[in-house]
RNA sequence: GCUCCCGUAGCUCAGUCGGAUAGAGCAACGGUUUCCUAAACCGCAGGUCGUAGGUUCGAUUCCUACCGGGGGCGCCA
């Protein structure tokens, strides 16, 4: 392993095995980051405590078993029985050469590789995408992204709104313009607008009212060719818009991605009456209902999870668990993962639990509400546009373009145009998805155009800048990226430490990233690297005249940061250009 | 009413499987450019970690209560 907070563990294990007569299995030694050394291990205060013994000198006796004297240059108990441990450079310059040595720059393959479904962004037909969406979507994105690096099987899924009464309104208002030849646009400044005016439409007419209700039995029935015809027009119609959002922002999903409510539907049936041969289908009020046992309503009473309303129709709990169920069984996920806002939570629960219960969503399988906050602004409410409704996903893309283009127009006038139009792009968009990523998703934050796109602080330009800098002495010594890689650096200054124990810790901020499913601890790790770096640049002259001796050791470390910085971002789905 | 989540520096945020003086960035103040991109770096300053108890050798972190903010709580999704 790269990493030497990991590497250490091992002997640090046997010596308290050693000291203590425990299995070194069974040990944990507790080793953190300091700020005192280049780490510490804590294992000796809680094993002190088990057993009984003094802390210091457990401490002191696992320093003495001489175990860590490869890999640390000194060892040195503190406090009530601390070790403080020192690399020594070799170690170091060893673990480096390991990390540069490896096309995954250090970042270790999951244990078991699974397969994971991913379900984030779900628009709905006929409607347009808006800042609700952006959080899941750029959250979404970026799991999958990290997922696949570590070795799993990943499936991505937009489950999008493709189905249900509105669909009723739609299809009559389209058969009304003529049926399936009829004029369908989607306006990108107005996605929502044939929807808006169907809707007028049902509002203003009993008439039509009884046609949309006609034609969704019809729909259901799914035995109509016109009215399939139309309502596959208005999906493909959708899809296109979604496309376009989904490639200017830079993102995975695509039309083949798409497993809206309609796939799920004819399956509900079936599901019920698994439901009903587990014995877990009861009815209360009229309604089919699952009975999960630790929900409540505002009586106090047992709260059901409907999965047929009393008028016979499905609801998104049907949908939800034959979704699980296609997943676990089709798809062999074992991982399944729901990007998904914070208010659906009460209701995800339910669906996993009642999946839980009818023996589906069981181990090795399942299921985690990756939940996000809202997009506010300034007013502490969700995101809006001038119009008050909320803010446009589109526009916000396009705004974000727009303001990457004035940076480069003010700093990098030079550069030709192409580049300079694509540097806007990668600076726009890459500081946009970086904000919603570098919080933790489960709080809601401010939206501050010129916050994320500050050219410091924790932001998708700062760490661009460093990338692009280590590019630009590349470029000046006209030496390949490729041909350092074979270099053992040798670490002497304290800014070429601390550049490397950062570098080196990549693989534990990618896994702990997955762990959580929290992509601001990538990003945090990011930015520590890229000031470590920035530092690092700041003392230790590469190319200069007078450090010929440590050039190729410095390039060695210089090439390493950009492989991580690029291979990080990339994980993040944000560009790093090489110039800026 | 029940329940889930959040509350850390003036602002925006990290951190917390219990550990040694709680960290960044912005803003403020003071420095650094004959030198690889100053979109940077260095320094200084700034916090009773919402409040009050409890457990512990040790609590911002765990438990309880309360205060403040937000979400959810049966036939929309």
């Amino acid at each position: 392993m790269a990493d030497p907070l990991h590497t250490v563990a091992a002997p640090l294990r046997e010596a308290f095995a050693a000291v203590t007569g425990l299995p070194a299995a069974d040990i944990d030694p507790v080793v953190r980051n300091s700020d005192r050394a280049d780490a510490q291990a804590n294992g000796a205060l809680a094993l002190a405590k088990q057993l009984g013994r003094n802390p210091r000198e457990l401490a002191e006796a696992v320093v003495a078993t001489g175990l860590l004297a490869d890999l640390c240059s000194n060892t040195e108990v503190a406090g009530p029985g601390f070790i403080n441990l020192t690399f020594t450079p070799e170690f170091l310059s060893a673990q480096v050469a390991e990390a540069a040595a490896s096309d995954r720059v250090g970042v270790r393959r999951a244990a078991t590789p699974e397969i994971a479904v991913v379900d984030y962004s779900a628009p709905n037909v006929a409607k347009e995408m808006h800042v609700g969406h952006l959080r899941t979507t750029v959250i979404g994105d970026a799991l999958v992204r990290m997922l696949e690096f570590v070795g799993h099987t990943v499936i991505r899924e937009n489950h999008i709104g493709d189905w249900g009464t509105p669909f009723g309104m739609l299809i009559e208002h389209m058969v009304d313009l003529g049926g399936v030849d009829a004029e369908l646009t989607i306006d990108l400044s107005d996605p929502s607008a044939f929807y808006k005016q169907a809707r007028a439409k049902f509002d203003a007419s009993d008439e039509f009212k009884d046609r949309a209700r006609a034609r969704v039995t019809l729909l259901q029935s799914r035995t109509d060719a016109p009215t399939m015809a139309i309502w596959q027009k208005l999906v493909d119609k959708s899809a296109d818009y979604f496309d376009v959002v989904y490639g200017k922002l830079g993102v995975l999903l695509r039309r083949d991605d798409i497993v809206g409510e309609s796939f799920y539907q004819p399956m509900m049936a079936a599901m019920l009456d698994r439901l009903d041969q587990a014995g877990l289908l009861a009815e209360s009020e009229g309604a089919k209902v699952v009975w999960v046992p630790g929900f409540k309503n505002r009586e106090g009473e047992p709260l059901p999870l409907i999965v047929q309303a009393r008028t016979g129709g499905f609801n998104y709990a049907t949908s939800d668990i034959t979704c699980v169920l296609d997943r676990v069984e089709r798809l062999h996920a074992t991982l399944l993962v729901y990007c998904v806002g914070t208010p659906q939570s009460q209701h995800l629960q339910m669906v996993f639990k009642a999946s839980e219960m009818l023996g589906v969503l069981v181990p090795p399988a399942r299921a985690v509400h990756v939940n996000n906050g809202n997009v506010l602004g300034d007013d502490r409410k969700i995101l809006k546009s001038r119009s008050g409704e909320p803010a446009m996903l589109l526009d916000l893309v396009d705004a974000a373009i727009e303001r990457g283009r004035a940076i480069v127009a003010e700093r990098s006038p030079e550069l030709p145009a192409d580049e300079k139009a694509e540097l806007a792009n990668t600076i726009g968009i890459g500081a946009l998805k970086y904000a919603e990523l570098s919080s933790d998703r489960i709080k809601d934050y401010v939206f501050d155009w010129s916050r994320m796109l500050a050219l410091e602080g924790n932001t998708a330009p700062y760490l661009q800048y460093a990338h692009a800098r280590i590019c630009s002495i590349f470029r000046k010594a006209e030496v390949s990226r490729a041909s350092v890689r074979g270099v053992t650096p040798t670490i002497g200054q304290s800014q070429e430490r601390a550049l490397t124990l950062q570098l080196l810790q990549f693989d534990a901020a990618v896994h702990d990233t997955l762990d959580k499913f929290s992509p601001h601890r990538l990003c945090t790790y990011l930015f520590d690297l890229a000031q470590a770096f920035t530092s690092f640049y700041e003392a230790c002259p590469v190319l200069k005249d007078g450090y010929e001796a440590t050039r190729e050791s410095r390039l060695a470390l210089c090439d390493l940061t950009a492989r991580v910085l690029q291979q990080g971002l990339a994980l993040l789905g944000i560009e790093a250009p090489e110039r800026m």
